[in-house]
DNA sequence: CGGACGACGTTATACGTACAACTTGCAGCG
DNA sequence: CGCTGCAAGTTGTACGTATAACGTCGTCCG
């Protein structure tokens, strides 16, 4: 573990570089203009570099009796809405320097669950889906415990990670149509470059090519339904024979992919089997309602937290795969049932 | 403003019990047994209730040099699936002493933010939706500065409100309807005690008396596809002339009233036109497209982080609603168009 | 030639907490 | 009576940072 030698302070940066402790807050607090020589900043920033200084926010914080930092309460994280919310906050915060931290507000979380105990924050460690890959260089910077969300268990990172049973959800999804008699594929697979979409078209290939005369062709788009409506409509409308079945990355691409069928003339699931993954509310929204498979996403974040718990005590953290099933609803049939 | 006086620390506590701040420490922090005589510790704890004392987080994390706060990134807010992730971390860390901070990663946010930056915590100030009711009571018990989202202007709370203009929002669905020829309504409304919700009801009723002829019903459902869908079916299966028009507090309830319809044979919009409120995602996914409020979620999420900051440094907060538009889709038309 | 001033730093301190190490008074025991 | 031991605290210190207040040296001007 690279837990063994403690982080570097602004002292042991002021001793690499040969200053004072304040010298180095002025220069790396830009306040050294006309206080510090140009050349002593840059050994400053140098030095910082090199040990890779980061300043502890808890110290600052109560030097500086601010933090710079504003709780949003909402009332949950279920609607795309608040997601707005969200971002609108955070980017004008951003241009004060502020920083904005989420509370969702207690559903089943506890009993009277202080919300400012949840905002105690500056970070022991770290959980990252997969798919949030632009944070993670960031991330990789410091070095908190890390644990990754459905990412490769033989990746690169070395950090542990806790995964969904994606393969066997894309199986069961397999197994299903080809017990209907299906044979020509369409993959509609979001354009995401992360180990969880890629295992989904690995495994789907891998299903099919054990089954002769099945035929499997791949459709990309960007993770929103009227992204996903543009690729199905094209895809579907190709010249050859039109496939049969559509197996969709996730709900909202099936959601898509709905909209897509709609305006093509095609009733599902007489003309077109759709499947999706995730079951979200919208699964059922939609008319068909979505046969897919589903995740339990709580389940998912307590492994994720106990593995990380793990992770900091030292212990060895459990490495299993959490299971997820296919729920069959109506928009799967047989190919071609009139 | 109630900031005139800083925030007490242990020290003030021990001055008002006649203990020394080490005795105010163990006894808080319940490692007093054997060291401090109960009457002591009794009278420290009714003195830092007295004060309102709040331990400084910062202080606390630096002192410790541990903050038990873990980091959850997640892709993006846009789904319920990671809204369940946190669910299950938030209760599993809460557990064991810890706290969970959401950092959606950057979208838009800003070039290459730092995960970092939004966790330095420990709060200057909050922002509050008005749904999030259960969490206000102890946020009130701090004196920080309050933002409220969507709540009652008038609220006794005397704290800054940031609001869409969701009256006018009713008003505009009300007059399309009515336009249409609409005259016996549902109101399908969120069993949510919130002045956001009651200002709906409040607004549709008052349209509709100015005009003769008109007749409203209200059924009330738990803010899900489900339970929508089980109150819409009920009320729609009442006995009398059914409802032509059905007014939505959301578009969640809409996708409800949607299965609703589907099941008891009512067409989409030839026996029911069927309105929301949000403009989600969702709203097009359904079939036929919802006719529905957009609200600007971002916009919103800047005036109320915008009107923080000017409470903060103690200017005048802007005081005006956020314009809403009605967002005609396929879902409403002439009632009996058959 | 004296001293004022700017450039370049340094020293010292405070933020509020948790806890290790020390003190004090009193009971009990050999 | 002297000593141990325990209850009931207190004193002192460190966590890492930002910044006010202070040198020190050379230069330039009157």
């Amino acid at each position: 573990m690279a837990a063994g030698s403690t982080r570097p302070t602004s002292r042991d940066v002021a001793r690499a570089a040969g200053v004072s402790q304040a010298a180095v807050s002025l220069v790396l607090g830009d306040k050294w203009r006309g206080r510090v020589a140009e050349a002593t900043a840059q050994r400053v920033r140098e030095a910082a570099r090199e040990l890779g200084y980061r300043p502890n926010l808890a110290a600052r914080n109560l030097r500086l009796g601010s933090t710079r930092t504003v709780l949003l309460v909402v009332p949950a994280l279920t609607t795309e809405f608040f997601a707005g919310v969200y971002t609108g906050a955070a980017r004008v915060a951003a241009d004060h320097g502020f920083g904005v931290v989420l509370y969702p507000s207690p559903e089943g979380i506890g009993p009277a669950r202080d919300p400012f105990a949840s905002a105690q924050a500056a970070l022991d460690g770290v959980i990252a889906s997969s798919m949030a890959a632009e944070a993670l260089t960031a991330i990789r910077g410091d070095q908190l415990p890390l644990v990754m969300l459905d990412s490769d268990p033989a990746g690169g990172t070395g950090a542990t990670t806790v995964n969904l049973d994606i393969r066997d959800g894309v199986r069961q999804t397999a197994r299903h149509l080809l017990a209907l008699g299906h044979r020509r594929f369409l993959h509609l697979a979001a354009d995401i470059p992360s180990w969880t979409f890629e295992v989904r078209a690995r495994e789907l290939a891998r299903c099919l090519a054990a089954v002769p005369g099945t035929e499997l062709r791949t459709a990309s788009a960007p993770l929103s339904i009227d992204g996903a409506r543009t690729a199905a409509e094209t895809a579907l409308s190709a010249p050859g024979p039109r496939p049969t079945a559509l197996v969709c990355d996730d709900d909202k691409l099936a959601a898509g992919a709905y909209k897509a069928a709609r305006r093509l003339g095609l009733r599902i699931p007489g003309d077109l089997s759709v499947t999706g993954l995730d079951d979200l509310a919208l699964a059922t929204a939609l008319d068909p309602e979505l046969t897919t498979v589903r995740l339990d996403a709580e389940l998912f974040g307590e492994r994720g937290m106990q593995a990380l718990l793990a992770v900091l005590e030292s212990r060895e953290p459990a490495r299993e795969d959490i299971p997820v099933t296919l729920v069959v609803r109506g928009s799967t049939a047989p190919p071609n049932a009139f």
